[in-house]
DNA sequence: GTGGTCTAGACCACG
DNA sequence: GTGGTCTAGACCACC
């Protein structure tokens, strides 16, 4: 389910937050669905169970998933996440065309660009 | 010239090699022009001598300035790095784009945002 | 498994880019095969461990290995790597020839010290 | 005659005696041909004598040049030179052979690289 | 004076 | 423990 690289710079905690995140907005863990214990999901991908514990604490901080003690850890509703990834990435957006508008790349690059992505289907 | 932010959390030469960057490729410093010496810039900045040889050093690498021996370190031209910086933002461009569509942000939506972005004029 | 040269004109790190390529390069680090650490390889060697972390990043530039925050460093797969070697030395071999014919040097001379230098097996 | 790259990293003087040094293995000075004064290349090239008069002495020291106390420089022989350069680039060649083999390139691309820059005339 | 290399010793984030 | 960043101070080659 979680497929970790060891050569990417950043943290292993982080990893596996971002790769949660995905899995729970892209609907694969629907509200309520239950995630893999922290000591399981250790073993499955042989690291400390310190790590998974860092990242479920993080997750359920942003209100991506929620812990109940004795029972598990399970998915959260994404309606407020949602937007709030729009908003960043829309942010992020608006920071790019920026720089792009200062190495004199034309309005009409960037809308080819985006038609381009949108036909290919590449944003699934 | 240079200002840093020490609340960046990037190290400082990185900071630096930035806003060298950007002042070469605005065309502030023309080609050939002779940047501060490697200990006048860390005596302005208050900071350590390697730190300014580091960025330096990055940055010839890079193509963006070459040093000589005995006489400074002076801007080089731009003409190859300017379609470099320019592939390289259309990359990232379309990353956002497909990190867009999964989000379901509409073609329309990411459009308006390059019109409003270049209307205001927010690119120079 | 390093041996520094002191009467080397060249840095002492780029000896160590050199010394590592090459192991890597003949496969005496498969992929993914651990690296001394900064601090052990600058013991061994008796120089400043900052010598061999600007060593290591310079590699790390190069894709030739990748280090990972609080584990070590490793080697990278070299399959990308050797095509870009073989470019570069054949770019060297045709500057080469230039010069030797220049310096009215036969095509015959050239293609007669090939052969000596494969017959020997001087290149392993 | 001569035009400084100042963008090379060489110190001036070096690039003044590999540039005079071509000129006189190619035949363009023929032996005993004067050279301009000191003062003259130094105005023209716009720096300072002290550095022709070091590539001036230096070429002296190597057999390429002569000069005369109130005369001028000339052109020296060139017929021990070239075997020398010839050699040395010979060497140079087979180095770099070995370092191909180690790279898995066959005799036969090394032998087709050969043809096709003396076929291009490549080498004047 | 310039850039380039190296050492010694420190602190940080990460696992 | 690991790699990554930074400081302080030194020496070299070149101009």
């Amino acid at each position: 389910m979680i497929v970790l690289d060891y050569q990417d710079k950043r943290p292993l905690y982080e990893q596996i937050i971002e790769k949660v995140s995905e899995l729970i907005l892209a609907g694969v863990l629907p509200e309520h669905a239950p995630l893999p214990s922290v000591r399981s999901l250790a073993m499955e991908l042989s690291i400390n169970p310190n790590t998974i514990q860092r990242a479920y604490q993080e997750l359920e901080r942003r209100g991506i998933i929620y812990s109940v003690k004795g029972k598990g850890s399970f998915a959260a509703g994404i309606h407020d996440l949602k937007k709030q990834k729009q908003e960043e990435v829309l942010k992020r957006f608006s920071e790019l065309i920026k720089e792009a508008g200062k190495l004199e790349i034309s309005k009409e690059q960037l809308m080819d660009e985006i038609e381009r992505v949108y036909e290919r289907g590449e944003c699934t």
